[in-house]
Order: C-alpha cells, then sequence, then structure tokens
DNA sequence: ATCATGGATCGTCATTTGCG
DNA sequence: CGCAAATGACGATCCATGAT
C-alpha cells in the first residue's frame, strides 16, 4: 500500500551511493560494441536482488509487527493478572486481620 | 488555502546470521 | 568459508492534523 506511482525503481533515493559498488560502470560506458551481454546479465542480477530484497524487507517487517503486538498482548495479559493477585492479597488481608482482632 | 510537523511506510545499502 | 536470507539504519515519500 502507499507509495503511489514511481514503482519505476531506483527512482528516489540511495541511487546515487548505492549502485557504485555494484554495476559496472566503466564498461557500461567504454564497450558499446563489445558483446553487451556481461552488463546486461549483471543489471538483471541486480534488479533478481533487489527485488528479492525488497520482498525481504517487507516480510521482516511484517513479522516484526506481529511479534510487538505479540509483546503487546502479553502485556495487557500481564498487568490484568496483576491487578487480580493485587486485589486478592488485599483480601486476604482483610481477612486475616479481622480474625487476629 | 497554505505551511509545518510527525508518524507510517517504502526501497535500498550495509551488516549480521545461519546453513551447506 | 561462501552464499542467501534476515535485519538494522537511513533517507524519501505520503498522508493526516493543527496552526496561521
Amino acid at each position: 500500500m502507499a507509495v503511489t506511482g514511481d514503482e519505476t525503481e531506483a527512482g528516489s533515493t540511495g541511487e546515487i551511493i548505492g549502485t557504485s559498488s555494484i554495476l559496472p560502470l566503466g564498461e557500461a560506458q567504454t564497450s558499446i560494441h563489445s558483446s553487451q551481454k556481461p552488463f546486461e546479465d549483471v543489471s538483471q542480477k541486480r534488479e533478481q536482488r533487489l527485488m528479492k530484497n525488497r520482498e525481504a524487507a517487507r516480510e521482516c517487517r511484517r513479522k516484526k509487527k506481529e511479534y510487538v503486538k505479540c509483546l503487546e498482548n502479553r502485556v495487557a495479559v500481564l498487568e490484568n493478572q496483576n491487578k487480580t493477585l493485587i486485589e486478592e492479597l488485599r483480601t486476604m488481608k482483610d481477612i486475616y486481620r479481622h480474625k487476629v482482632e
């Protein structure tokens, strides 16, 4: 959801720094004549890798959200238990006090 | 209506982790 | 040890909301 439109990839951020270590820039510029294959291969591999990582990131965030929800649930349960126990303790104390008096 | 601000979500890069 | 998957960190974008 969200992120309207530009799923054209590489669209917004990191491209300046990002690609440096991966794209064969020199080759891309110089060897227009010699077989285009290596470049296509490399950039295709890169696309593949980016897509996989994109999906991995989505999944990772989904799991994390779920984990946090679980924790919040657990907190709620424990808080309730705590309340109940405190109430119970107070009752017991009352009973005890009336007995010794 | 316009601007400022903050939160949510995304894609990417760098790093960590776990497995063969 | 090398590789693929998982995750943390960062900056970009979108959207809602309140102030002017």
